[in-house]
DNA sequence: GGCGATGATTTTTA
DNA sequence: TAAAAATCATCGCC
């Protein structure tokens, strides 16, 4: 018997059929010959029918009688009441959470690299900053450089087109869950503190995808950072009058080329360099010196001759101003240099 | 492309 | 801890 048959047998026997006449072919033949079971079985449908339409309307009628029953809104509130503090109390006790560290740091690190935050700079300033950090001299400013800034810029967008797209699914989905929610609060209790919850949730959750965003813009930064701004893979030679001015101190200053902090100070103002880079190019210039004396002969003696120059147009200028003659030029000590080239 | 020069970084030393 | 020494990575000339 199939499953039809079996149920409108079971709905009141097909009219005067029992199932054993059901099941047996040439029994239902005979009396469909007859015409009478047809009609039963239509009737029967249509009984069906109207039952179905009948339970609706008694559900509506039942549902908006519940609704303009004057105690309905006194019940709702207490069965509000009696869920908030069963099942709600157990699910909110880890409510308000506090700032994830983790979130704090991410966005930290995105503002002090330009990526977020305000748009003006578009993060240039982060860019030099870090050039500056790697080294580099401001006046290199070169086509890395805007390159860099080109990059980032575009992993701001990014960024910030994604967490667009983010926050609008957000918005668009706590709405749509707090229409349901308030729909639904029609026929179940629920107050409005536990659709705040509900919100709450949502956001958590969008929240967890943003930290993803947000760890993966940091690494794309990382990696662009590592690959336009490593120092070594940047280094670019000084300019010729910075090696110039350094070679001249180092010269006159043979006997201890050792600039003090405030000399390397002015050094690194009169060459546009860092106070470390000019550091770094009086250790070199040592190591370098004193494993090749030989070769860096000739060029000691220029600068000697430079320094004696200039010292003698100073000397000569002062004299003609009628002024005490001054020791030496721009407080560097007269060179006297040994045959191996110190003083 | 090879190679020396050079700026930066890392390791060792005093 | 600063300087020396070693090393790396890139530049720039040929």
């Amino acid at each position: 018997m199939d499953e039809q048959t079996r149920m409108l047998a079971s709905m009141g026997g097909l009219g005067g059929l029992s199932q054993a006449d059901v099941g047996d072919p040439d029994s239902v033949r005979k009396q469909q010959s007859l015409g009478q079971p047809q009609q039963d079985i239509g009737d029967i449908l249509q009984q069906i029918m109207a039952i179905t339409d009948e339970s609706l309307d008694e559900a509506q009628a039942r549902k908006h009688a519940l609704n303009c029953h004057r105690m309905k809104p006194a019940l709702f509130s207490v069965l509000c009441e009696i869920k908030e503090k069963t099942v709600l109390s157990i699910r909110g006790v880890q409510e308000e959470d506090p700032p994830d560290p983790q979130i704090m740091r991410l966005d930290n690190m995105l503002l002090a690299e330009g990526v977020s935050g305000p748009e003006k700079g578009g993060g240039s300033a982060a860019a030099a900053a870090a050039a500056a950090a790697a080294g580099g001299s401001p006046n290199d400013g070169s086509i890395e450089h805007s390159d860099y800034r080109a990059k980032l810029a575009q992993i701001r967008q990014i960024y910030h087109s994604e967490l667009e797209k983010y926050e609008q699914a957000c918005s668009e989905f706590t709405n749509h869950v707090m229409n349901l929610l308030r729909e639904q609060s029609r026929t179940r209790p629920i107050s409005p503190k536990e659709i705040e919850r509900m919100v709450a949730i949502i956001h958590r959750k969008f929240s967890s995808i943003q930290m993803q965003l947000k760890q993966s813009t940091c690494e794309a930064v990382m990696i662009l950072r590592s690959r336009f701004l490593d120092a070594r893979r940047k280094r670019r030679n000084f300019n010729k009058q910075a090696t110039e001015v350094l070679n001249e101190y180092f010269y006159s200053h043979l006997s201890n080329p050792y600039p003090s902090e405030e000399a390397k100070e002015e050094l690194a103002k009169k060459c546009g360099i860092t106070v470390s880079q000019v550091s770094n190019w009086f250790g070199n210039k040592r190591i370098r010196y004193k494993k090749n004396i030989g070769k860096f002969q000739e060029e000691a003696n220029l600068y000697a001759v430079k320094t004696a120059v200039d010292a003698a147009n100073v000397s000569a200028q002062a004299s003609q101003a009628n002024s005490p003659a001054t020791p030496n030029s721009g407080g560097y000590p007269a060179p006297c240099y040994t045959p191996d080239g110190r003083l």
